[in-house]
DNA sequence: GTGAAAGCGCTAACAT
DNA sequence: ATGTTAGCGCTTTCAC
């Protein structure tokens, strides 16, 4: 009895096999060059029955080429997700999905990822909810990488050549009109950070609205990882506090959540003396004690369409700077239907 | 003017304006074999100053080693992550932070990436809910790749060399006997699919507990993606149906936010009439109609526990198989508050 | 149509 | 302490 110790099998074991080179086996197997049909099939027969597959290393090195692309939630330390929220799950599954089937691999990089790794071998990246100053959009771009974001980036000097996202602008003032029609005479919102994009155009429009209309603004801006822990604390001091707010509208679904449930601490109606909306849906909002009005916002859309604009960039059919918008629907529920 | 293509520097490059060979390059920046003290700093500022960092498929190819890890969640097609829950997403975020603490780069690889990749350029993976068929399970096992999984793996015959789970078992028997004193006669159970051992394991305890008590035993296992709508359809049929269990043990937070609706729309009260319990713990329960009763089986710490077993019998620091349990804690609720 | 050979950028014996 | 050199496994140009 011998033993052998297994190798994985190589190129150059299949050209022995097939008794031909190794060039002719990664033609055969690549489908370049000539390749004599018969031969073409005798090696792809041996390498399958080898298990032969090419190790991705040496044909990343040998192509330059990564067939990888990075994905990262910016913001929340070592979380490849930091929020427990539906939108970024649905965001990476639809990009993740899409990278698969344009033959790129998706690759989740942690926000504190910067240069531990080296560089990370990807020829893009996708950056979902850009402050502007994640280290890994500069470390992509500065090794010839293209990096794409989900939100718009608010830095404008970023090495950003696209992105995709809602018309949150348009968004902000449907829900205010919505607000307004349902009898609410001074909407507010409770957002997160500032330097986040969806937070800035929220703000930025709902301000215009209120001015327009004489409405004295109510914008909460929450910084930090947002919990509904945050949310009832900060909604409780507003609703308590002077001249409150009589709708909030926010961002996160769980600040949704925890508003509701600071309304109902607080003996708070909903809707009736509060109406709350909700900038992203889920599951948790469609079952709340009272269902939450919020938008469809289509983030698997918005991943797959930043995967697609992403691919474009790096394989040169596209031309950037591009902007990709994706439409987003208001979901009126409970908890704005204070008419009928 | 003249344009230079911009090339990422190699450790020529860094050699050469050192005047040095690569040799030292390479030693000096990791901290290998001997350089002078003088010479070290030298190379390192210079490679600092051009911008030098290895790259990543050259070192891979000539150590052999990828210091990558593969993490799948089993089951949901081209979805990364196929159930919106809080669970997953936390074992995601331990696991990752974890395997970046330990040097390994966290991939996250769909349930539907086979082999269109080639061999995914991992040393080991961490499976989540296996069924035991995973072809990446056994395409990482070929290559002398490790593999662990977060929840027991059903088959016995599998390339696993360890996993990590809570006793569902036991956490079985006490949310059953808590149902109990709350003076609920008929308990049953609604849960994912019978090829995950959390299924299985809850089933088997769930059955010989009923039998023991010569209660009928109520057990439904919903296959396919497990969603609010599903479990709304199913709770309603078995709520309405003939002998009905008068408490429900389910597994996904959706699951149980799918129950209290149903509950709700068929006008039976929770948790009065109907008891309600999870096996996961979220926002979303926390912040129900009626706040559910769940297991709090800390997400976070398997995925990092998994983690640590994969690396430390990758680095052969560890044998298997081995077995790692994480403890569980049922956090009472009103959803199954009956008395007092 | 097929093969030889030169790299891709790095590590690690081994020699000096 | 530092340099030379032989791979790691693959792609690709260029002969044949």
């Amino acid at each position: 009895m011998s033993y052998v110790a297994r190798r994985r099998p190589s190129i150059h074991d299949v050209a022995h096999e097939a008794g031909v080179s190794i060039t002719t086996v990664s033609h055969a197997l690549n489908g370049r060059g000539r390749v004599q049909p018969g031969t073409r099939d005798r090696v792809l027969e041996i390498a399958a029955r080898l298990g032969y597959s090419a190790n991705v290393h040496a044909q990343r090195l040998a192509t330059g080429s990564n067939q990888a692309i990075a994905l990262q939630v910016s913001g929340y330390g070592k979380n490849i997700v930091g929020v427990d929220s539906a939108y970024y799950i649905e965001l990476l599954n639809g990009a993740s999905a899409k990278a698969l089937d344009l033959g790129y691999m998706p690759m989740l990089a942690p926000p504190e990822l910067h240069r531990e790794f080296g560089e990370l071998p990807a020829d893009g990246a996708v950056i979902i909810d850009p402050t502007g100053s994640e280290p890994l959009l500069h470390s992509i771009a500065e090794n010839g990488g293209v990096v794409v974001t989900a939100g718009r980036p608010l830095k404008d000097s970023d090495p950003v050549t696209g992105w995709v996202d809602n018309d949150l602008p348009a968004v902000t003032i449907e829900v205010m009109d919505h607000l307004k029609a349902q009898g609410y005479v001074r909407p507010g919102v409770l957002t997160g950070p500032k330097n986040r994009s969806y937070s800035a155009d929220t703000i930025t429009a709902y301000n215009q609205w209120a001015a327009e209309r004489g409405i004295k603004a109510s914008v909460t801006a929450l910084r930090g990882n947002p919990t509904a822990e945050l949310a009832i604390r900060k909604a409780k001091e507003l609703l308590s506090g002077e001249d409150p707010p009589d709708a909030i509208y926010t961002s996160f679904d769980v600040f949704a959540l925890g508003i509701l449930r600071a309304a109902d601490e607080l003996g708070i109606k909903v809707p009736e003396e509060l109406g709350i909306v909700a900038t992203v849906d889920s599951e948790a909002l469609r079952s709340a004690s009272v269902p939450l009005t919020a938008i469809e916002n289509h983030p698997r859309q918005i991943g797959s369409e930043a995967i697609e604009l992403l691919v474009g960039l790096i394989r040169g059919e596209r031309e950037g700077p591009a902007v990709v918008t994706i439409p987003a629907e208001l979901k009126v529920r409970a908890s704005t239907m204070r008419n009928g």
